[in-house]
DNA sequence: GCCGTTTTCGGCCCGACTGTTTTCAGTCG
């Protein structure tokens, strides 16, 4: 079985927890949590880069030891040192160590005072007050670990950006309200864009910490008050979404952005680039022993610190360092460089709107063309159109064209890809559109080679432009289907064609990963909103952040190009 | 286990809050 990035830093996440709980040298359990997070965040496959002789060693925070371990797991599909571990260490204990409130000290003191090492062991020992005979256990963190217990299952859910926005501006526009508050942000991986938001880490600045955050704690939506100081507190919310909330000076604003909008390991870098220079940096500021040298802007931060600015979504440790200070940092795609949506639904199948409405609502956009794109035949849940439907559409838009003024239509269709790889209409109907979006919607769990295989198959055909929603996953509902991206991107480059950026808030299919590959082997991503409404073209926002989280600039986006350009990419 | 503008050993990011202590350990972000 091929062992993908994803195992592998499953496998070191597994074996940081159970070193920490047999009390490792932390620095050790450090090394393998930012092990499995390069891993996790590489643009390829690490077997496929083994493969190619690459030099894992040279990557950061990978040395020979962890090198010869990701080639372990490469070949064997397991780890010796993580199964040895797992012999004296109970699994059920790195279970216990993910309730909050405990982590591996107090794991380990109950595992080896009572010998519990499950979590419904934990419970019941809790339920008789056998936690609170253990020195540094009271009563009240034996209700807490209960508290938990309870709501342990459920919780763990990160909310998609559009949920997380729902909740968060009308909050932060409270907190806006409250008296003394000069400003309020929200930080965290919600300020990086990031596709899914595990909580909200909202920055205030105020001279009177405790009075906004007795305000806040008042707020409607709270549910539970975690905490409760002077600079800092922690909410849940009804919804069972935790906020935190931290006050500082005005004059640390910019130290405290940045420390809040992380990530961890970006911060971590700048710290210890601090550090080189003899200073420190913490959230209140850039400190040259007791001076502040820099803070009240996340910018005077990046100068002190040598480097150009390096805007939110890119921090993620993934190489935007050592890119701001070769001077080689993207400049990011954004909204306005967009010239038209590739990929929306009409009336004629299982979109809201027709064809005009579409169209009008892309020109109010200020775009220049639209891609009407319905479903084909096997789409029957989905309206699919029949050959004479789409025939008939295409006369539609042809004439249609004859009218607009501003704004030009482009035939195409949402072409299923069959399990076979053969697509859903004749050769000769679709020689008649100016392009095509080819997806997968059924037989999802075919394995990796033969899922890849019916995508290059379909490929081959010569009708075939864009591979849509490319991996079928809808974010905290259905995982993507196992396909090897890396092969079906080389073939796409190799054929003219194209993987979407679906920018629907569920689907962000590539993912910022992807959009990074596709963006090193030069294959242009077209970035779509699937929608199927006027509202639904609204989407292309996500899109364009999960763009830039993969360092993609309006050169490398397909639909940034003026029409004609785009035709021409299109071989048409 | 990694790493080097104090470089092959000896460091490794930094501070707030809670609960248990009575000066601090554990956890979290």
């Amino acid at each position: 079985m091929p062992v993908h990035n994803a195992d592998i830093a499953a496998a070191f996440r597994r074996l940081a927890d159970l070193l920490e709980i047999e009390g490792e040298n932390p620095f050790r359990v450090r090394a393998y949590r930012n092990a499995a997070a390069t891993v996790g965040g590489l643009p390829r496959d690490a077997a496929g880069m083994i493969a190619d002789g690459a030099d894992l060693s040279e990557l950061p925070g990978i040395g020979d030891d962890l090198a010869a371990k990701i080639a372990e797991m490469v070949e064997k599909g397991s780890l010796h040192l993580l199964e040895e571990i797992e012999t004296r260490v109970p699994p059920g204990l790195s279970d216990m160590a993910r309730v909050p409130g405990l982590g591996p000290k107090r794991v380990k003191a109950i595992h080896d005072a009572l010998g519990i090492d499950t979590l419904e062991a934990l419970e019941r020992a809790a339920r008789k007050g056998r936690l609170r005979t253990l020195s540094g256990f009271g009563a009240k963190t034996e209700k807490n670990i209960l508290d938990q217990l309870a709501r342990f299952e459920g919780v763990e859910k990160r909310l998609r950006l559009i949920d997380a926005e729902h909740i968060a501006e009308p909050l932060v526009a409270y907190i806006r309200g409250i008296d003394g508050v000069k400003q309020a942000v929200v930080a965290g991986s919600y300020r990086r864009q990031k596709e899914t938001v595990g909580d909200l880490d909202i920055l205030v600045t105020a001279k009177d910490g405790a009075a906004v955050i007795a305000r806040f704690v008042a707020y409607d939506e709270v549910g539970d008050i975690v905490s409760k100081g002077t600079t800092r507190s922690t909410v849940m919310l009804k919804s069972r979404f935790q906020v935190d909330l931290r006050v500082v000076p005005e004059v640390s604003y910019g130290a405290a952005l940045f420390y809040f909008t992380g990530s961890k390991a970006h911060n971590i870098e700048l710290r210890k680039r601090a550090i080189r220079r003899g200073w420190k940096l913490n959230e209140y500021g850039l400190f040259e022993g007791d001076d502040r040298i820099a803070g009240k802007t996340e910018e005077e931060i990046y100068e002190k610190l040598a480097l150009p600015f390096i805007v939110p979504q890119l921090r993620e440790n993934r190489g935007e360092i050592e890119a701001a200070e070769k001077g080689a940092l993207p400049d990011l795609v954004s909204l306005q460089d967009i010239r038209g949506d590739l990929h929306c639904h009409t009336t004629a199948s299982d979109g809201k709107y027709s064809i005009r409405e579409m169209a009008e609502a892309a020109k109010e956009r200020g775009y220049a063309y639209l891609g009407i794109t319905d479903h084909s035949k096997s789409q029957t849940v989905a309206g699919g159109m029949s050959e004479d439907e789409l025939a008939a559409q295409i006369d539609e838009i042809d004439a249609l064209n004859e009218e607009l003024d501003g704004i030009r239509v482009l035939k195409s269709c949402e072409v299923d890809i069959l399990s076979d790889g053969k697509l859903d209409f004749s050769d000769k109907l679709l020689s008649r559109l100016d392009y095509t979006v080819c997806s997968i919607h059924g037989a999802f769990n075919l394995s990796r080679e033969k899922q890849t295989e019916r995508v290059l198959r379909a490929m081959d055909n010569p009708h075939f432009t864009i591979l849509g929603h490319s991996t079928g996953r809808l974010i905290n509902q259905r995982p993507p289907y196992d396909i090897d991206l890396e092969a079906v991107m080389d073939a796409a480059r190799e054929r003219g064609c194209y993987l979407e950026l679906n920018a629907q808030p569920s689907r962000l299919d590539i993912d910022d990963i992807h959009c990074k590959m596709a963006r090193d082997l030069g294959l242009k991503v077209p970035i779509s909103t699937d929608a199927h409404s006027t509202d639904g073209l609204e989407m292309m926002r996500f899109g364009i952040a999960q763009a830039g989280r993969g360092w993609l600039e309006a050169k490398d986006v397909l639909n940034t190009l003026p029409l004609e350009k785009l035709l021409k990419a299109f071989g048409r």
